[in-house]
DNA sequence: TCCATTTCTTGACCCAAGTCAATTTATGGG
DNA sequence: CCCATAAATTGACTTGGGTCAAGAAATGGA
């Protein structure tokens, strides 16, 4: 569980036996039931988080509907732009489902970055990987419709149709949930 | 001109005088004629950018036709997915006008940082703002109709609609030449 | 198990964007 | 300055998503 941490930094470094132990030991993981309001509106983000276990979504409110932005499942690092801006945050981040986190903030990186220097390398790719990705995702929905939308979903994270209500998902999807409705029936005959 | 660079950086970090210095002239510029295709679809980026003057766009190829991804103009720095990734690019880059561009590479920024070793703090920061940024653009594409895009577009950059043929910004936000001029013959009247 | 509430589906209608085709306007090279 | 070509506009038609309203199905708490 604890491990998926170390399966995410091994993507970037090689981590010696000795310098995952420190990493699983300075960890500091604290459990939230579901429905836990992580961030809400107005807010300003004091921690970063990585999804250990469950599923957390952000989204924002216009005109009182939510507008759900992203899906954090396991292994995923999630950075609140607000914690990147030191600004008020005009996202909710919310558990979907029980979660188990891990906590960061500036205080604890820098004592992770005492104990394990070479972690500090490896913060701009991290952050130049997660770019390329939602510049990926951006590309993408720009020139697809709703419905390719929703058939790349199903390509790339079928078990998310199955965790997450299809209203949350339409929201996702950018469309009404009457729309996605009907694009699972015309997808299905 | 070569400004720019040391503007950019100012807003991450204060330089003093000799390190503005040291960094105008560690700077590697080229002037590229427009129309230079600064990497193409396969090709691995070996280099990324800041714009000093002119303008730069990048797009990729579906069906032969041009999808339009970004713009960049001065003071944007470049940074291609494929030179994160290392990986062949599906992208291309290619100056839209006349350009003068600073270049970067992983020896000449090692050099750099030599030179100036607070440089290298920043990079995890410049990319997590360029991350926050795209985050932004994209949970405002998901919900805003075309026309509400474009009106956007005149709000945050007027000036690129002087700049950028019609067809082009048609694809940057992702609708049809036609559709594009029936938005704006709606907005007139 | 039952009921209230939430979520999902369906129908009818509207409208904006896509498509194809034709025409007008702009542009740059000779 | 003219012409060939590229870019922008307009018209007619199709289509998929939005909206409003009603009903069906699923869910969770008592």
């Amino acid at each position: 569980m604890n491990n998926a941490i170390i399966e995410f930094l091994s993507q970037y470094i090689h981590l010696t036996e000795e310098e995952k132990e420190v990493i699983t030991h300075q960890n500091v993981l604290q459990f939230f039931p579901r429905g836990t309001v992580l961030l809400s509106e107005g807010e300003r983000a004091r921690e970063c988080y990585f999804v250990l276990s469950g599923c957390v979504y952000s989204y924002y409110l216009k005109d009182g509907h939510i507008k759900v932005t992203e899906f954090y499942t396991e292994k995923q690092p999630i950075t609140p732009i607000s914690y990147t801006t030191k600004t008020p945050s005009d996202y909710y981040l919310e558990c979907l489902e029980d979660c188990i986190v891990a906590l960061g903030n500036e205080e604890r990186n820098a004592a992770l970055f005492k104990s394990v220097p070479r972690l500090a390398m490896i913060g701009g790719t991290v952050m130049e990987n997660q770019l390329a990705k939602q510049r990926l995702k951006y590309d993408d929905i720009i020139n697809l419709s709703p419905e390719e939308r929703y058939r790349n979903l199903q390509e790339n994270a079928p078990e998310l149709l199955n965790r997450v209500p299809q209203y949350l998902i339409a929201s996702y999807l950018g469309v009404q949930p009457e729309s996605l409705s009907r694009i699972r029936k015309r997808l299905v005959k």
